[in-house]
DNA sequence: GCCGTTTTCGGCCCGACTGTTTTCAGTCG
């Protein structure tokens, strides 16, 4: 959808940014970068607004609202290609590097002429930066270790941005006459939490209007390669998408095989081998007559060699095949099981829509029920204070009930302190629906400081969630350094359900560490943690995380009913100002 | 550059941490 928002969006970022390394006003700065992501997180397409409603947009006033209506209207934004003159875009990489700010970019350009990541590994190598004024060895080395962080992700993109563009690729395939189907395939499809390139399949009778319309996207920068049944180009951002045309019958066998993993096909190949069968993309064949059995559905393909068909998110050779052969796969949580989101906020603090705004679309999303979580007063940039937070209870409770189906729960995201502790005293924090409880800073406590400070936070009788639990950016900052399984096993006794917060730069809990909490026996939440209405929609990158680790609708608090719901979060909280309900016997996770 | 239930000018998220300095600049959330 809002494909130009994202564009203006990353336009305005990185003015922004060559503001601050330009060492111009940190406030205008500041401005760009604000108004950059008002855009992005705005739900009309802005191509569609002239400057005067561009000025609508928070934060876009009217020099921004020009620029962008510049744009827009001549496809160049003259303002960001004059900067760019001065400043070569290698430099703005470097601000990439965690603990590398703009200042020290600057430097770096300036006094060394380095303008890229590569240049500037090298540099430390050939100690180069011993005399740079700033820059001692502490630095040289926490350098060397986010570059190498930042490699770890090598050329893999974030689900989220590849999910866009897949979606937009397949919406214009699906346009060119003779498309039968089509859908993206490969790791996008399994739900991995990043993604090196996009398989789209289309199939058709006809493959050449297909890869002549691949060719004409507007956002193609190069072509690959281009053939008679393939053709891959590379987008503006640098990211690879392959499209491959298949004849309608061999759909199954051909979606079967692009969308992996390669492990999977391994074992279902070999499966087949036992049976006399050979399995290729182009379908399931008798091994000695070379006869085609099947190809024309996935499922037939799989029900074939003694399969229920396995959902893609399972596809990671982690025993989906053993389980699937015993029909013992397990039904896993879907998007359709989600009854609401338990982790969102609003413009009181770092959101972007207004309280109205965010739960209108929440029920569009036709939830059962909603909840508003906005930052505690401990993470002090978000200003909240008691009156502001109350005043938002008596407009949730007020709003509660305008949207038929769909009930209101006010909560909070407290912050865990230092030592485990959570903003407000118990007695303020009962009269809260819910509490979210999140780590936000101290990221650099010692491995038995930071797992007491999270078993702390779960033994607070009203902390119902820990949010992100590991902190991780993804490509960014790595996991903290707890002892998982103490904080798991604290989780499941205490009756605190973990995150999966859907933000594609978190998935957090990731799969792996989801399927270990389990075996603890601790329940999960799965939410989008939105700061704008379109945030809404990373629940499913939630969902689909959810889906890799084997989960069921069953280990998600957020697909329950509200009341089996309300018995969770009642925890141990003290008992005011819910009259009419009784007390319930502890509801502990994982043992419901 | 944006914004206004105190403001059309003067604020703007504010405090902490880290590493480099020798009193503080840069980065981060």
């Amino acid at each position: 959808m809002a494909r130009p928002n994202k564009e203006v969006e990353a336009l305005l970022q990185e003015y922004a940014d060559l503001v601050s390394i330009t060492g111009g006003d940190a406030y205008r700065a500041r401005a760009y970068e604000k108004a950059a992501r008002a855009i992005g997180g705005y739900p009309t397409d802005v191509s569609r607004l002239d400057a005067k409603h561009l000025r609508e947009i928070p934060n876009v006033g009217k020099s921004i609202a020009d620029k962008v209506e510049e744009y827009l209207r001549t496809g160049h934004m003259a303002a960001v290609e004059d900067v760019r003159a001065q400043i070569p875009a290698g430099v703005r990489e470097l601000i990439a590097i965690p603990t590398l700010g703009p200042k020290k970019a600057m430097s770096l350009y300036q006094e060394l002429h380095i303008s890229s990541v590569d240049e500037l590994a090298d540099a430390i190598q050939a100690e180069k930066l011993r005399n740079l004024k700033g820059f001692g060895p502490k630095t040289e080395e926490n350098i060397l270790h986010g570059i190498k962080l930042m490699q770890s992700a090598g050329d893999r993109v974030q689900i989220g941005v590849a999910m866009e563009l897949a979606e937009d690729v397949v919406a214009a395939m699906e346009r060119v006459a003779g498309c039968e189907q089509c859908t993206y395939a490969g790791s996008l499809r399994r739900m991995k939490e990043t993604i090196g390139d996009i398989d789209v399949l289309v199939a058709a009778a006809d493959s050449a209007p297909f890869m002549e319309a691949v060719t004409r996207l507007p956002y193609l920068s190069e072509v690959i390669a281009h053939g008679e049944k393939k053709t891959s180009i590379r987008t503006n951002r640098g990211l690879q998408v392959d499209l491959r045309v298949v004849p309608p019958d061999s759909w199954g066998a051909a979606l079967q095989y692009f969308t992996g993993s390669k492990a999977h096909n391994i074992r279902t190949r070999e499966l087949a081998v036992h049976q006399k069968l050979k399995l290729s993309e182009y379908g399931l064949f008798h091994a000695g007559s070379g006869r085609k059995i099947v190809s024309r559905t996935e499922d037939e393909v799989y029900a074939r060699l003694g399969l229920p068909w396995i959902p893609p998110t399972l596809r990671e050779d982690r025993g989906e095949i053993a389980a699937g052969l015993r029909g013992e796969l397990p039904e896993l949580v879907t998007d359709a099981d989600m009854r609401g989101d338990l982790h969102t906020h609003t413009d009181l603090t770092d959101g972007m829509a207004t309280l109205e705004q965010m739960i209108a679309a929440a029920a569009e999303r036709g939830y059962a029920y909603y909840a508003i979580t906005d930052h505690a007063p401990d993470l002090y940039m978000q200003r909240m204070t008691d009156d502001k937070i109350l005043q938002q209870r008596d407009a949730v409770r007020h709003l509660d009930g305008k949207h038929k189906r769909m009930r209101l729960l006010h909560g909070t995201e407290l912050n865990i302190g230092p030592s485990g502790d959570v903003d407000w005293p118990e007695d303020f924090l009962a009269d809260f629906d819910l509490c979210v409880a999140s780590i936000h800073s101290h990221f650099n406590q010692d491995r038995d400081a930071l797992t007491r400070r999270l078993i702390r936070a779960c033994a607070h009788p009203c902390v119902n969630i820990i949010g992100h639990p590991t902190t991780r950016h993804i490509g960014k900052r790595p996991p903290l350094d707890i002892d998982l399984d103490e904080v798991f096993a604290a989780c499941a006794r205490t009756g605190t359900a973990l995150e999966i917060n859907g933000q594609p730069e978190r998935l957090d809990l990731s799969d792996e560490n989801i399927m270990r909490a389990k075996r603890h026996g601790v329940k999960f939440a799965i939410d989008s943690d939105a700061h704008s209405t379109l945030h809404l929609d990373y629940l499913r990158y939630g969902v689909g995380t959810a889906q890799r680790a084997w989960l069921t609708a069953e280990d998600v608090i957020n697909t329950w009913p509200l009341g089996r719901l309300r018995r969770f979060l009642d925890k141990d909280r003290p008992r005011k100002g819910r009259p009419g309900e009784g007390r319930t016997s502890r509801p502990a996770g994982g043992r419901e």
